[in-house]
DNA sequence: TAAAAAAATGGTTACGTAACCATTTAACTA
DNA sequence: TAGTTAAATGGTTACGTAACCATTTTTTTA
């Protein structure tokens, strides 16, 4: 491996010349800058940035732990994360985290100096949350959110559950089944009270036999299609906590003869762009903003590295309706 | 920041007996172990990681170079690598090309001490092949190929353009589009070969008129959908060289107005898992294995990374049709 | 129980870089 | 032109770790 000394020896200079060739060439005549970058690129001298990171304690690599590709949710949002920060100089180590190899990830990022920590995996009480906290990592959390309410990027989550919800009242649904991941996370939490506060509001009586709630991986959801399918007094409508599992729970739908919207309506909530095909054409709630959750999170932080200050972010974003073509109207009983 | 040293101390041992501790613990006495261990939690010991890569020149960490993640193919090939090096202890460090900032991104790969490469994003007649050989870093290339024929898993592309090509022929389409990317890229031109060479055995004329090859993005095909309805005289079935392509396409027919299969027919290639959801339903050709392209490449590279050696792995995977319903079959003409 | 072997621990060094301070060289200034 | 200042370059060091060799301690063997 060709180190600096190495091009230093070559081009008849210091190694802290050809340091300064490489990072601060203003501070090098113009003779003795030729003289070095000939060197390097004859000896094809490449900097080490694991010695760099240890004397400068910085790696302009930023750490995200996103949820799984599987959700369109997050393809969405990683695009976004690492696009708008290589335009800003810095890399992306991408941890795709099923909410079980936590702390593996945790390891890796502290063990390499990343400058900061851009994060979806959390849980309302995790207790990760002070270790983040404790590591003085800048870091934010977008989509999820913690319980103590800092450092957050998300929608209004509540919101998007009434909205949803209430939307199929509008549209005389009352049979309607809720399914949705576990409410140790902020987003299904949020989203289920919406949901419940549509209920009162329209005076409505929740039945728990409708509710599900629980894993959202495809075989757990298939378990739930099952059970759906096996209700006495079937839905009309089914309200998803996420884009993901509507359109996962469609596919059982279509899949076992059903048509979507007219034996069952359903509606999601991310306003994923899959869900905007024209097969597909998902009702659904999402943000307002044109800027992902993901992109706004990541301006953020970066903004938090570069001026070295740690304010505490709390976005929520305004949601709204996008009907499309997933919910039918039902006609009024008498 | 806790070094080994400051441990040392509060443990009362030397550095040397702390990095065991760390790395080789069955040379360390149960009650040093346990002192030392205590240490660690007691002040929150983490290695540092830039530092270990230094000295021991690897990182257990593979460059993963892949395209965009709008390609569902690259969604799908990204996770199970991910997952796959993982499971093995290596950590990977995504970048997401589009083909324009590669050189950035090598840049990125070379400074950290990766122990190997594994990527999509080569032309076949890619210049920076040559950079990889000459790094001496285990490298493979999945999905892609170079021109030279060394260390690929690809599918059989001119194989997978011929069948898909082929079994529109078999449903009597006579005037097929080809719509696909650059044939600097192996997948493109082993593809579009394949449809040629379809056509001949089919005794059939191309017509210029008919093949769209230029970039993949959505405002691209769309104004590659625009002139495909301005042909005087349309086609019937559309052959698209991915399935990215092919459901990007279909998106635009049917928000024309058009029905697919019943007004055009669409063909893809890759098998991707979106196109199997009960909306899309896309016909397409993949591979037989149930095994992707990328997990089959970083496996290998793997086994090259530990076993210290560089076989020229050459992979071309078989391929087969998926029928299902983007496609519809003609009537034949007197 | 003394000698030999094995196990456990410690001391020193290199890895490649940038920070820091020292020195030399060039450019002004009076 | 000497004196002062600025620009350019060099020398030395620390960063935190594991490799390597040296030393001490323990265990085994005769």
């Amino acid at each position: 491996m060709v180190s600096s000394k190495d091009v230093a020896k070559y081009a008849g200079v210091s190694q802290t010349t050809v340091s300064r060739v490489v990072n601060t060439p203003h501070l090098v005549k113009e003779p003795t800058y030729r003289k070095v970058m000939a060197a390097i690129d004859e000896l094809n001298y490449i900097p080490d940035g694991n010695a760099r990171s240890l004397v400068q304690k910085k790696s302009d690599t930023i750490a995200l732990i996103s949820g799984p590709l599987y959700n369109p949710f997050f393809v969405e949002t990683t695009t976004s994360i690492v696009n708008y920060a290589n335009e800003n100089g810095f890399k992306i180590n991408v941890h795709f985290s099923n909410d079980e190899n936590i702390e593996e990830i945790y390891n890796a990022i502290f063990e390499k100096k990343v400058d900061g920590i851009i994060l979806s995996s959390v849980l309302l009480e995790d207790p990760v949350f002070e270790k983040l906290e404790k590591s003085g990592i800048p870091f934010i959390l977008y989509n999820r959110k913690h319980e103590n309410n800092k450092n957050f990027v998300e929608m209004d989550n509540e919101q998007a559950g009434y909205l949803a919800t209430d939307y199929l009242f509008s549209l005389n649904h009352k049979e309607i089944c809720w399914i949705g991941g576990p409410t140790e996370m902020s987003t299904f939490k949020g989203r289920y009270d919406g949901f419940l506060k549509a209920f009162q509001q329209n005076n409505a009586a929740i039945n728990p036999e409708k509710i599900f709630i629980g894993k959202t991986s495809k075989e757990n959801l298939y378990q739930t299609f099952l059970k759906v399918e096996e209700l006495s007094e079937k839905p009309t409508a089914i309200c998803a906590a996420t884009d993901a599992i509507a359109i996962q729970m469609m596919d059982f739908y279509i899949s076992a003869g059903y048509k979507v919207p007219e034996d069952i309506s359903i509606i999601g909530i991310d306003n994923v762009k899959i869900g905007q095909h024209a097969s597909i054409n998902l009702t659904t709630v999402g943000i307002s903003s044109p800027i992902d959750l993901g992109r706004i999170a990541i301006e953020k932080l970066i903004k938090m590295i570069q001026q070295q200050n740690k304010p505490c972010v709390q976005i929520t974003e305004a949601v709204r309706l996008f009907e499309r073509k997933t919910i039918i109207k039902k006609k009024k009983e008498a």
